[in-house]
This record gives structure tokens, sequence and C-alpha cells, in this order.
DNA sequence: GACGTCTTTGACGCAACCCTGACGCGGGGA
DNA sequence: TCCCCGCGTCAGGGTTGCGTCAAAGACGTC
């Protein structure tokens, strides 16, 4: 419900753990490897504010009790560069240490022992709220001649901004989410239309004429909204 | 340490409360309140949900045992249309209803009975997150003929100040916040009269016209607040 | 209780959009 | 070769949506 980004199977979500505890390790890798999450791990503080530079992980879970440095130096460190969430784990009840913890810039805290199922869900919850507002990022195409910008709703072409009806835009949606892949005439009416339409391709023939004269260089020869003769169409960069 | 906009003296944190226990409401607010936090109180999910949609809360502690709906359907209700962090509290321990939450949209799960520490903490770090990135530089955005302060909810035009309504700004607001980008009717209405609204398009064509006539050189032709008929509208610079 | 401001609501003219039907064209099958 | 189906093109008419104005309702202040 949050985005259907369609067509891109985003890359999996990177975890990285840090926790000097070799079973308590293995058992979250399991976990989190069975439910596709990427894992890498860091058994110290030195280790851990390394790797996190290198790999860039969406989400780091941080033991408290590390070998080598106090846990909220880790924080610290990470915080200094990246807003990555951080969810602490730790034995401590104390409510310290939390507090410290928190305003030193984690993001949750979780006391030991605790439960596999609620630990996914406050990392589903910490990777939630950090990502959807960016996703506008490559949500534009270009092409030779034109420019679609799919977050903001505009057309560019040579500079000047195209004017496209409702209608208009939202087969331009439906064809660009869908670039390079034949799209059937009766999904484009659906999808465009409403559930109830299937057959009037007349529709579809006035409005891709729409469309090319608005976007192709040459209407009658178009070079990115294709015709598949009695199938669909087909938009390509 | 974390304290946003150094020199800017930022509205207070608005916190909404939802319990039905008059202690625990009673203890959360006088220490909310202590904290400069600016704070409402709602003891059951529907008063909740009106009272976010009216006073807009920068975030949102609410008990799941409400007298007259679930807790869950309370976060789903807020996150139909606002990404507000949810702070849950609950008596129950069960790592079902944890999950359950905090999969609804709930931001953090804390059990009774809790440390008031603690929920402070979680509380900053919540509000702390939410906090978008670059917002202290360019708080302010400039045309040809008129400048927004958003900090300051202050319009220049030609050096002399423009008076707005409440709902004209809210409109202004938005718009600015997506400027080049276009605003769906439909959200620019809930985000400005609240989620109920939808299909008021009357609203959006009066108040408009208002921003246009006391912004715009020319009204008639505008060149920054521009119709995308059908769709919505769009803020240009 | 009267006033001023802001919001909501209704009515009207006008422009733009969506649908529709007609025609021409080209390729595949009989 | 002729026919027919599918596609592209065009233009007209019904309908929707937008801008504008004005007046009534809601709210707070003096």
């Amino acid at each position: 419900m949050v985005s259907p980004a369609a067509g891109s199977p985003r890359t999996p979500t990177r975890v990285l753990v840090i926790d000097d505890e070799p079973q308590l390790v293995r058992a979250l890798v399991i976990n989190l490897k069975a439910r596709a999450y990427d894992v890498d791990t860091a058994h110290d503080g030195a280790t851990a504010l390394r790797v996190a530079a290198d790999r860039r992980p969406d989400v780091v879970v941080l033991d408290l009790g590390l070998p080598d440095m106090d846990g909220v130096q880790v924080i610290k460190g990470l915080r200094g560069w990246s807003r990555v969430p951080i969810l602490v784990l730790s034995a401590r009840h104390s409510s310290d240490e939390k507090v410290q913890a928190l305003d030193a810039g984690a993001d949750d805290y979780v006391t030991k022992p605790f439960g596999m199922d609620e630990l996914l869900a406050r990392l589903r919850a910490a990777v939630r709220r950090a990502e959807p507002v960016g996703d506008e990022a490559d949500m534009t195409v270009e092409t030779e001649e034109f420019t679609v910008d799919l977050a903001a709703k505009k057309v560019d072409r040579g500079g000047r901004d195209v004017r496209l009806t409702p209608t208009e835009w939202h087969l331009l949606e439906v064809l660009v989410r869908n670039a390079d892949k034949l799209v059937g005439q009766r999904q484009l009416l659906q999808e465009v239309w409403g559930p109830s339409y299937g057959t009037e391709t007349n529709y579809l023939r006035v409005y891709m004429a729409q469309l090319r004269r608005k976007l192709e260089a040459d209407p009658s020869h178009p070079r990115h909204f294709i015709t598949e003769p009695g199938m669909g169409y087909r938009f390509e960069k």
C-alpha cells in the first residue's frame, strides 16, 4: 500500500549485525537470511564502523556489550556521518543506559532476552520509516527527445513543459512504468479507464495519437510509442 | 543537542496523548509540559483521530487499550493520511500484539509499567528522526515577485508583508513544500482541510483564487500557481 | 449585541477535455 | 484481386472542470 514500485525488484535490505556472542549472531543471521535480508556481521566496534562505512547497511542491529569499546561510542561513530536506523540490543534493563543510547542517536532499544518476532517487527518498522520519501530518486525516465518525471508529473521536451490532459498522463504513466515491456490493450484500458473497460480499443487509438503528436519527433513514424498490432503498445527509450 | 535550526525559535513540539486512564494521562501531561512540549489529549480512538486531524501533532503516544476501538485501528486510521511518529503503550507483553502494532505502522512499542525517563527518551528519538534533513537551509523560497519564509510563516512582496488567512497559508505551505511537483487535489484537500475531505474541489478553486490575487502579478494569468486541469496544482518559482 | 474576519456554499459563463462517428490506409486471408 | 479487420486521423458535440463573484454562515472581539 505504501509504494507499488511496479517493475522494480528493489535490492534486498542490507542489515549489519554487531554482536560478540556467536550464538546470538548465528540465530539472527539465520532468521534474517530466511527473510531475504542481506546480512553483514561484526564482532567488535572497530570492525563495525569499518564495515558500516564499506557496506552502507540499510539498518544496524547493535549489541551494547562489545569487547573493545562502549556501545554508545559506536552509535556516535555512526551518527557522525550516517542516519542509518540503529536498533540497540542490551542485557541491561537500566533506564539510564536506554536513555543514553537513544539520546546518542539510537532508534530503538530492545532488552535481552527478546522474542525474534518482536525484533523482526521492530526492524521492519525502522526500515520502513527510513526509506519511502526518498524513492522518488529515479522516478524520471529520459529519451533523446523528452523527459518524463513521474514524481512531479511533468514532461519536458526541449526545455519546455509539455501539457498533458489527465487521461494522456495516465496512459503515459502506465506505459513508462512498464518500459520496454508490452502492455496489452485490455490491461491498458482497465488501468486508465477502469476495470469495466476492456474492448474500447478506439480510445487507445485516439489517445496514443495525442501522445505521439505531443511527444514524438515524427508522430507518424513513432520511435518510442510502438504499436504491437492486435496486442497492445510498448514504450521504448 | 540535536536541537534543530540554531537561531530559529521553532514552535514547540506538539504531542497527542491517547489514553483512557486519567492518572497516566495526568502524569504524562505534567512531564511533557514541564519539558516544553505542547500537549493534546484524547481518551478514545474516535476523538483521537479527529483531534489528530485538527491539530496535526508532531508525535502521537497511543495506549492500545481504548474503550471504543482497537488500537491497531487507530494506527491504521492515522497512517491513512499521515506519517506522524506513533509511540504505542500497552499493558500486554504479548509478542503478537507488538508485531501487529508495529506492522500496522507504529514506530515504537513500550510495555507498561515503564520508566518516564525511558518513554521521554524514546519520544525524543521518534521526533528526532522524523525531522527532515536539509530543513534549515531552504526554509525560504523566492520568486521574482514574492518571498515565502516557511519558518517565520511570512510572505513578503515588494518589501511589504502579505496578510494571509490560516487556510490560505496552509495551502501555500503545502504547495511550496512540493515546489515544481504536481500536488493532486485530493492530497491538497486532505492536507489542508483534513482526511475526511477529498472531493470538495470548489474549496481549492476559491482559495487558489485568493492566493493568486494576493501573490501573482497578474492573477488571471498565473505564473507560479499553475492549474493542471483534472489533476491538481503546481507551484513554480 | 454589533462588528469584522474567515470559511463555506451556490450560481454562472467559459474553456478544455472526453467521447463518438466517419473516413482512409495497409496487410493478411480467401 | 478483392475483402475485411485493425490502426491512424480528424472534427464536432455533450459534458465536465475551472475561475469568478456574491452572499450566507461561523467564529471571535470589542
